[in-house]
RNA sequence: GGCCCCAUCGUCUAGUCAGGCCUAGGACACUGGAUUUUCAUUCCAGUAACGGGGGUUCAAAUCCCCCUGGGGUCACCA
């Protein structure tokens, strides 16, 4: 019993599909389940020119995933090189078998010929297939068109009497007519390989076992195949998953739609979490702009591994009929690709979110803290190497805020508790509604004022107390103060536990966010 | 348009291969209630689906056929 073999070929584009990453996930897991290799072979074929800088964030997600890879740029392997454009020798010498045994054939005529051809079929609503006129021509002919030096591809000879078939692992039995088929161009006018030709070689070469791939590759299949029985390689096994939607679609997820995607109803509570976070962190939000398709937007909004893991699992998968939360542990253990669905998933946001604020409540209060410092530092709230007292208070307020905590981009949300009265900034509206507009608010806000200012201890426990008796004094409720209060410290409607955030903050910033809060009301209600 | 794929609550899915245990289960979201004299958490409850039509069968979400709908793909891209 050979070993199961899996791989994951991207392009060098610059940065990692979070779809792509799905089918990625899907193969590791194989491999893993499997105690076979988990590949990771770079198809650049397309020649880039910054290739370290396209290839990074790939590798990048890799590793902010924990995904490993056993064989692949920066640790080699035994049947390297991994990067599709150093193995060029390996497809020339298939295309020269091939051309040899004359399952391959020189295509002299010009593109244009060929398109107006396809475009003619097209018009007469005929089923277009080669002209293989090229075929005609005799080997002297051939010969000195070569010595000539005119321009031509080469063409895959289609059996076209027969058909040609997979047993999928998702989908079953699947079948093509070979009369149908175009002879596919396998190597360019320069020579160079094209992908169904050099994914082919490759996959043969790497001794890859099964094929796991996004469902819109299953139309390559058929070429795939013959090449691979031209060739006398032995078969691998294919898997085609069905691909990830948009959310509140059944349309590929795509990079090119991102602007579509900003103003979909389902889309927007992800791009309007990032551009929360990415703002105070002050990110590029350029051409490149981090968004809901690529991975690193999770990790920089502050998203833990096993959140999008556990997400990018269960779009497709499930363990039974019940289990939700899994770690990639316990996914690993239990993947089949029998349990893979056929029909596309859509992402979404509102379930990812749920998984991710599970695993955060998964984390140690060390942990938190951890990930919190560290997005304070980067947002510039803290400084770089914060002191003991820093860290403390940062640790005071994480416990303060845990429940709220789905992100740790979130923590840039609560920065009331690291800005300066003159720093803090105030939610317009709510203001308005809760300090503005209540007749009595700003009276209260100074009677309430007065009374804290008198106050020994400052203690939740005691501010409390000091407040209930305000609120019976003056017979109000609770929930007329409460939010007046909240506002004019905090400059939001929603937060962590009023009390104790009222003690973190300490009596004399308390009294100075006050006045500034009264003064704020004052001066809005005269104009 | 050709070829191919897919079809269970709004969404992710269980159930389909081996028809009856399905008056279709879970999760997210949503709604209501309890707790919290703020905010959030937590807990409880509720709304909500087998795309349609024919068969086969004692029995169909499950098997067969047709229709409809959705999607992928049709490059000297990957």
């Amino acid at each position: 019993m050979t070993s199961v073999r899996t791989r994951f070929a991207p392009s060098p584009t610059g940065y990692m599909h979070i779809g792509g990453m799905r089918t990625a996930l899907f193969n590791w897991l194989w491999a893993r389940k499997n105690g076979g290799q988990f590949i990771l072979r770079i198809d650049d074929t397309d020649q880039q020119r910054n290739m370290d800088e396209a290839l990074q964030p790939i590798l990048e997600a890799f590793r902010w995933l924990g995904l490993d890879w056993d064989e692949g740029p920066d640790v080699g392997g035994d049947l390297g090189p991994y990067f599709q454009s150093m193995r060029r020798p390996l497809h020339t010498a298939a295309l020269e078998k091939l051309l040899a045994a004359g399952l391959a054939y020189r295509d002299f005529e010009p593109a244009e010929d060929t398109r107006a051809q396809r475009e003619a079929a097209e018009k007469e609503k005929r089923v277009y297939v080669s002209s293989r006129d090229s075929l005609q021509l005799t080997a002297d002919q051939v010969a000195a068109k070569l010595a000539a030096g005119e321009p031509h591809v080469v063409r895959f000879l289609i059996p076209r009497d027969r058909r040609v078939s997979i047993n999928d692992h998702i989908r079953g039995r699947v079948e093509w007519d070979c009369s149908l088929m175009v002879d596919p161009v396998i190597a360019r006018a320069d020579g160079s390989p094209l992908y169904n030709f050099a994914t082919v070689v490759d996959d043969a070469h790497l001794r890859i076992t099964h094929v796991i791939r996004a469902e819109e590759h299953l139309s390559n299949t058929p070429v795939q195949v013959l090449l691979h029985e031209a060739l006398g390689n032995e078969l691998p096994e294919f898997a085609h998953i069905p691909f990830v939607a948009a959310p509140g679609g059944k349309k590929k997820l795509s990079k090119r739609d991102i602007d579509k995607y900003r103003k979909s109803p389902a889309f927007q509570k992800l791009f309007k979490l990032g551009d929360e976070v990415l703002g105070r962190l002050g990110v590029d939000a350029g051409d490149q702009a981090l968004s809901p398709v690529m991975v690193a937007y999770y990790r920089e909004v502050g998203f833990l591994p096993a959140g999008v893991l556990n997400a990018l699992a269960r779009l497709g998968w499930s363990l039974d009929d019940e289990t939700e939360n899994m770690s990639l542990q316990t996914v690993q253990q239990n993947f089949s690709l029998e349990r893979v669905v056929k029909g596309a998933a859509s992402l979404d946001p509102d379930k990812l979110m749920s998984y991710q604020a599970y695993w955060m409540g998964q984390l140690s209060d060390q942990e938190k803290l951890d990930g919190c410092v560290r997005f304070l530092v980067k947002a510039g709230l803290i400084p770089e190497a914060p002191d003991a007292d820093t860290i403390a208070r940062v640790q005071t307020v994480v416990q303060l805020v845990a429940d709220r905590l789905r992100v740790f981009g979130d923590i840039l949300s609560m920065d009331e508790f690291f800005v300066t009265a003159e720093g803090l900034s105030y939610d317009e509206k709510e203001f308005q509604k809760r300090v503005v507009r209540p007749e009595d608010a700003v009276d209260l806000l100074q009677a309430l004022r007065k009374r804290l200012a008198e106050q020994e201890s400052f203690s939740a426990d005691h501010l409390h107390d000091v407040v209930q008796q305000f609120v019976a004094d003056q017979s109000l409720k609770f929930g007329q103060i409460a939010p007046a209060l909240r506002l004019s410290v905090t400059g939001k409607a929603k937060g962590a536990d009023l009390f104790p955030t009222l003690e973190l903050l300490g009596r004399d910033e308390c009294l100075l966010r006050l006045d500034r809060a009264v003064g704020r009301a004052e001066s809005m209600k005269v104009v």
